[in-house]
RNA sequence: GCCGAAGUGGCGGAAUGGUAGACGCGCUGGAUUCAAAAUCCAGUAUAGGCAACUAUGUGUGGGUUCGAGUCCCACCUUCGGUACCA
C-alpha cells in the first residue's frame, strides 16, 4: 500500500465530521485548557501560507493538551466588520454582507483543507446580529458606568446621579474631564441636556467634541492605533487633526491597571514593553504660573498658565514658555503688537499635515504671543510662545521651556535668541547626558547646591505648600475615539430625543441591526451612509438614531468570551461556562495587535471583572506571537529619462530559477499598476540578450511581506494538493522557530515529505506492500530511540520549538528505519507522538494498528527515563582543554569515581606522562578535562 | 533619538557554559535506469594535505572561565516598535 496523503485526508476528514470529535463539552470533569487563536479578518484574497503559521502552532499545542487528558477549548471565528469589504462595496455595489459571506466560505474551505480541530459548533461572525446584540450590550454598560479612583473600580451612572443629587460632585473623585465643581442643588436645576453633557464627562462611554485623526479618503474618523507614520493604517491615506463630536471609550481611566497588571500575564518582554510604551506613564507636577495681566488690555478669563511637568526642579531655568497653537488661551493672552505673527504663524501650522510635522521634527517654528507668566518663586517675567512642538493633547499642553536641560526646548531658545540659564553642574558625572537626572543644581535658589534628585522632592513639597499645583501622573495613552462614519459595523444602539440628549435603547431593542442600504458611499457632512436610511434614523416621531458605527476592535475586544457560550440568546455567555472556563490559557497571535486589539480587550474584560461578569482580571494567562513568513518578491529596476528610478514587483509565479524574466512573458503581464504602461522595455528596462538570442530582464531578489500587491504569495492550498496537509503543517513548523520572521521556500518541503513516507515504510514495504507490523519484544536500542524522541518532542512542544519537534521525528524514524524496526509497540507510541503534527496520517496509522478509537484522544505517551541508560558511555577527554580522544567509561558513576577513574585509565596516564595535574573537571554524560 | 529582538555554512536553521554547524534544503560523486523522474549510498564550514591530520572558525574588539555561539563590557549591522510625550 501507499501513502497517499490525499485518500486519507478525505477519509479521515469526513470522519471526523460526522462523529463531531472535535466538538467540546462545557460540562466536563477534566481540567480545563483554552487555546485560542487571533481571528481572522476574511479578505477578498483568501489565505497565503503565513496565515496558518500560528493556527498549526496553537492546534499542535490544543492537540497535545487534549492527550494529555485536558478539555480543551480550541475555537475559531471571523473578525468581519470592517472598512475592506465596505470600500469593495463602494466600488462594486456589492453588499458587505454578501461578499463577508463569501470570503468567510473560502476561509472555511481553506482552513479545513489544513487539519485544524477547531470546533466549528462555537464559530463566531462579529458582524451577525446575534453576536452583535452582546456588542451592543457591552457598550451599553461602559456607557452606563463611570469609574471612581478612590474604589478603583467601574460603578453605575444611577448611583453617581445619586450622589449628585444629595452632594454634587465636590467629593466624587472619578476619571473625568468634568471641570466645574456644583452642589445637590445646581445639579438638581440642571436641564436634562445639561445633566447629560454632565454625565458625559464621567461614562467610560461618552460622546464629546475632541481633536480627532480625519482621514478624508477613507470618510471616517480613526483610532490613534489606526494611525500609523502620519498616514491612515488601511490605504496610507493622510489624516489631519479635527474637532469632532464622536463617541469615544475612556480607557484612560484603566491607565494604570492595565500598566500594572502586565506583570500578573505571561507575555513577551517586548510585547510587554510596547504596551508600557503605549500607555506611557510619567511622574511630575502640574503647576500654575500666574499671568503677567498688566501688560495687554484684553480681559483674560483664565489668571494662569496651567502645565506639566517632569522636572520641577529646573524651573529657575525656564526661559521661555511654550503653549500648543490649539490652546485655548493664544487668542485671549496674545498682544495687539504680536496679534499678525501669530496669526501668521497659525496659518502656516494649519496648512501642515500631519506627515509634514512628523517629518521635520528636526526643524523648529513657533511665534512670540507678547503676553508673559510669572515665576511662582523669583516672580520673574517669562515670555509665552506657542510652537507645533507642543502638543494640545499632552499634559495640559502648555510647557515651561527649560533650554539647558532639554533638547528641543534647547533648539527653539538658539533659533529664536532667547536665554539660556544653565542649572545643573553635571561635572562629577561625565557620561551624563542633557537630560540625566545627575548633577548639582546651580543659579536655583533655594534649591543650590542639591543633586537633583532631591531638588525635585524639595520642590515639589515647597509646591504643594504654596497651592501653585500638585502632583500629577500623566498618561500618555489617549481614550480610544469609538466612532466611525461608516457602515459596515455595529450600530450604536443610541437614540437622541429633541434635546440631543443620548439615550440607550432598552435591552428587548437589541440587536439594533443595521439598515438596508443600496449605496455605501460615505453621506455628505462626514456623515455615515446609515443617515441616508431615513426610516431607520428617523424611527419614531422627535427621535433620531445615531448613525456612526463602531470600530473594528468593537466586536474584537470579546469574542474570546462568546466562544465558550456561544449559541446562548439570552447572556453573553453564562456564569456557569464562564466560570468553567475562566480565561484563555494560550493565545496566539501577531505583534501587530500589541496596542490596538490587546488593549482594548483587557480594558473591556477589566471593566466586565469590575462588573462581576467575568471570574479574572486578565483575559490571556499566556501569550505566544507568531513570526511573519515572508515571501520573496521579484523586483525589476525601472528607470527613467528624468532620472528617476521605479521599483516594480513582477509576479514570483514568472520568475525563472535565475532570478530574470523572459522579454515574451513580461510582456505578456496584465498591467494592473497604470505606471506599468509608460514603460517602454527598450529604453527603461536593462534588457540582457543571452547567447541563443533570447532576451531576459535580470531581478533582484527581495525578502519582504507576503502580500498579493507585491506578487509574492504562496497559495496554501496548491501545497495541501500537492503534498498533503500534514506534510504543509509539518513543514511549516519545520521552517524555523515560530516566533521568527522567516522567508518561505517552497524547494525544502520535499525533506518532510521523504519524512512521512518513510514513517509509512515502518508500516508496508516499500515494492510489494507487504503488511510490516509485527508483535515482536522491542530491543533496549529500539526503545532508546524512541524514548529519546519522547522526551525531546515533549520538551520541545513546551515551550513551542516546533522545528526542533520535526527534526526529532526525523531522527527517530531513520533510526527505526535502518534497525528494520516494525514492532508494535513502538510504533504504538510514535503514532500518539506525532499525531499533533500530522492528524491525518496518525490517525491512519492508528487504525492500522489496529485500534478502533481516533488518536486525538488517546494518551500522549510518557517519557521513561530507564530506557535511556547505558551501559557505558563515550567521554571525550581534553588535557588544559585540548581535545585527546574518546575513552569509554561505565554508565551510572559519580563525578568523583569518574575523576579517578579518567585519571586510571592507560591512555589517560600516557597522555599525562612527567606532568602534575591541577584539576579534573567532568561533566557527567559529557566530557572530561584535566587541567596540568 | 528612545525601547526591544537578532547577527552561526550556499540557504532555513540546531546547540541546559562542555566534541559548533543537529535536522532539512541545495550541491558533488556513486548505485539503480535505455533514459529521465523518483529512490538509495557516500561526501559537503574554511585553508593546506592523496590521506591520517593540522590550523582557523558563531558580526567586531576586549573580559570572566579549565572551557564561551551561549555570561559581562564597549562597538558595528539588520529587523520590529515608537517618537517633538515636556
Amino acid at each position: 500500500m501507499e501513502y497517499n496523503p490525499r485518500e486519507i485526508e478525505q477519509k479521515w476528514k469526513k470522519w471526523w465530521a460526522e462523529n463531531e470529535v472535535y466538538k467540546v463539552s462545557n460540562d466536563s470533569t477534566k481540567p480545563k485548557y483554552y487555546v485560542l487563536d487571533m481571528f481572522p479578518y476574511p479578505s477578498g484574497a483568501g489565505l497565503h501560507v503565513g496565515h496558518p503559521l500560528g493556527y498549526i502552532g496553537s492546534d499542535i499545542y490544543a492537540r497535545y493538551k487534549r492527550q494529555q487528558g485536558y478539555n480543551v477549548l480550541h475555537p475559531m471565528g471571523y473578525d468581519a466588520f470592517g472598512l475592506p469589504a465596505e470600500q469593495y462595496a463602494i466600488q462594486t455595489g456589492v453588499h458587505p454582507a454578501k461578499s463577508t459571506a463569501t470570503n468567510i466560505g473560502r476561509y472555511r474551505e481553506q482552513l479545513d483543507k489544513i487539519g485544524f480541530s477547531f470546533d466549528w459548533s462555537r464559530e463566531v461572525q462579529t458582524c451577525d446580529p446575534k453576536y452583535y446584540k452582546w456588542t451592543q450590550w457591552i457598550f451599553l454598560q461602559l456607557f452606563e458606568h463611570w469609574y471612581c479612583n478612590d474604589s478603583n473600580k467601574a460603578h453605575s451612572i444611577k448611583h453617581l446621579t445619586e450622589v449628585f443629587e444629595s452632594e454634587g460632585n465636590a467629593r466624587v473623585n472619578a476619571a473625568t474631564t468634568q471641570e466645574a465643581i456644583f452642589s445637590a442643588a445646581q445639579w438638581v436645576a440642571m436641564s436634562p441636556k445639561e445633566k447629560d453633557d454632565v454625565l458625559m464627562n464621567y461614562r467610560l462611554a461618552y460622546r464629546k467634541t475632541t481633536y480627532v485623526w480625519w482621514c478624508e479618503d477613507l470618510g471616517t474618523v480613526l483610532a490613534n492605533d489606526e494611525v500609523k507614520d502620519g498616514v491612515s493604517e488601511r490605504g496610507g491615506y493622510p489624516v489631519e487633526r479635527k474637532p469632532m463630536l464622536q463617541w469615544s471609550l475612556r480607557i484612560t481611566a484603566y491607565a494604570d491597571r492595565l500598566l500594572g497588571d502586565l506583570d500578573t500575564v505571561d507575555f513577551s518582554d517586548a510585547m510587554k514593553k510596547m504596551q508600557s510604551n503605549w500607555i506611557g506613564k510619567s511622574q511630575g507636577a502640574q503647576l500654575f504660573f500666574q499671568l503677567d495681566e498688566p501688560n495687554h488690555q484684553s480681559p483674560i478669563t483664565n489668571h494662569q498658565l496651567e502645565i506639566f511637568t517632569t522636572r520641577p526642579d529646573t524651573i529657575f531655568g525656564a526661559t521661555f514658555m511654550v503653549i500648543a497653537p490649539e490652546h485655548d488661551l493664544v487668542k485671549q493672552i496674545t498682544t495687539p503688537e504680536q496679534a499678525k505673527e501669530i496669526a501668521d504663524y497659525l496659518a502656516y501650522v494649519n496648512t501642515r499635515s500631519e506627515r509634514d510635522r512628523m517629518s521635520e521634527t528636526k526643524e523648529v517654528s513657533g511665534a512670540f504671543t507678547g503676553a508673559y507668566a510669572l515665576n511662582p518663586f523669583n516672580g520673574e517675567k517669562i515670555p509665552i510662545w506657542i510652537a507645533e512642538y507642543v502638543l494640545k493633547d499632552y499634559g495640559t499642553g502648555a510647557i515651561m521651556a527649560v533650554p539647558a536641560d532639554d533638547e528641543r526646548d534647547m533648539r527653539f531658545a538658539k533659533k529664536f535668541k532667547l536665554p539660556i540659564v544653565e542649572i545643573i553642574d553635571k561635572s562629577m558625572y561625565p557620561g551624563a547626558t542633557i537630560e540625566d537626572k545627575q548633577g548639582k543644581m546651580i543659579n536655583s535658589d533655594f534649591l543650590d547646591g542639591m543633586e537633583v534628585m532631591d531638588a525635585i522632592e524639595n520642590v515639589l513639597q515647597r509646591i504643594e505648600a504654596m497651592h501653585i499645583g500638585t502632583r500629577k501622573i500623566n498618561f500618555r495613552l489617549r481614550d480610544a475615539i469609538y466612532s466611525r462614519q461608516r457602515y459596515w459595523g455595529e450600530p450604536f444602539p443610541i437614540a437622541y430625543d429633541t434635546d440631543g440628549v443620548a439615550h440607550p435603547l432598552p435591552f428587548e431593542e437589541l440587536p439594533l441591526e443595521l439598515p438596508e442600504l443600496d449605496d455605501f458611499k460615505p453621506a455628505s457632512g462626514a456623515k455615515s451612509p446609515l443617515a441616508r436610511a431615513e426610516n431607520w434614523v428617523n424611527f419614531k416621531p422627535g427621535w433620531r438614531r445615531e448613525t456612526d458605527t463602531m470600530p473594528g476592535f468593537a466586536g474584537s475586544s470579546w469574542y474570546f468570551l462568546r466562544y465558550m457560550d456561544a449559541n446562548n440568546e439570552t447572556e453573553f455567555a453564562s456564569q456557569k461556562t464562564l466560570n468553567y472556563w475562566q480565561d484563555v490559557d494560550l493565545y496566539v497571535g501577531g505583534t501587530e495587535h500589541a496596542v490596538g486589539h490587546l488593549m482594548y480587550s483587557r480594558f473591556w474584560h477589566k471593566f466586565l471583572y469590575d462588573k462581576g461578569l467575568v471570574p479574572t482580571k486578565e483575559p490571556y494567562k499566556k501569550l505566544m506571537n507568531q513570526g511573519m513568513i515572508q515571501g520573496k518578491s521579484a523586483v525589476m529596476e525601472v528607470r527613467f529619462d528624468s532620472g528617476r528610478i521605479l521599483e516594480l514587483h513582477v509576479p514570483v509565479s514568472l520568475v525563472d530559477d535565475e532570478w530574470r524574466i523572459s522579454l515574451e512573458k513580461f510582456s505578456g503581464i496584465q498591467l494592473t499598476d497604470n505606471r506599468f504602461e509608460q514603460i517602454d522595455p527598450s529604453s527603461h528596462l536593462t534588457v540582457v540578450t543571452d547567447e541563443d538570442g533570447t532576451q531576459h530582464i535580470p531581478l533582484s531578489q527581495r525578502v519582504e511581506k507576503m502580500s498579493k500587491s507585491l506578487h509574492n504569495v504562496v497559495n496554501p492550498d496548491e501545497m495541501v494538493e500537492r503534498y498533503g496537509a500534514d506534510c504543509f503543517r509539518m513543514y511549516e513548523m519545520f521552517l524555523g522557530p515560530i516566533e521568527q520572521a522567516k522567508p518561505w521556500d517552497t524547494k525544502g518541503i520535499s525533506g518532510v515529505s521523504g519524512f512521512l513516507r518513510k514513517l509509512w515504510m515502518l508500516f508496508y514495504e516499500e515494492q510489494t506492500g507487504k503488511y510490516l507490523v509485527n508483535d515482536a519484544e522491542p530491543t533496549k536500542e529500539e526503545l532508546k530511540v524512541l524514548h529519546t524522541c519522547i522526551k525531546k518532542v515533549q520538551e520541545d512542544i513546551e515551550r513551542f520549538s516546533f522545528n526542533t519537534c520535526v527534526s526529532g521525528f526525523m531522527i527517530c524514524v531513520n533510526e527505526l528505519r535502518s534497525m528494520n524496526c516494525s514492532k508494535r509497540a513502538i510504533l504504538d507510541e510514535l503514532v500518539r507522538l506525532i499525531a499533533p503534527f500530522a492528524p491525518f496520517t496518525a490517525e491512519e496509522l492508528w487504525h492500522l494498528l489496529g485500534h478502533e478509537t481516533t488518536v486525538c484522544e488517546v494518551a500522549y505517551p510518557v517519557f521513561n527515563a530507564a530506557h535511556l541508560v547505558q551501559d557505558s558511555i563515550s567521554y571525550p577527554v581534553s588535557i588544559n582543554g585540548k581535545k585527546r580522544d574518546l575513552v569509554d567509561l561505565p554508565a551510572g558513576m559519580s563525578v568523583p569515581d569518574l575523576e579517578k577513574a579518567a585519571l586510571e585509565l592507560d591512555s589517560v596516564k600516557k597522555w599525562l606522562e612527567g606532568q602534575t595535574v591541577k584539576k579534573v573537571v567532568v561533566v557527567p554524560g559529557r566530557m572530561i578535562n584535566i587541567v596540568v
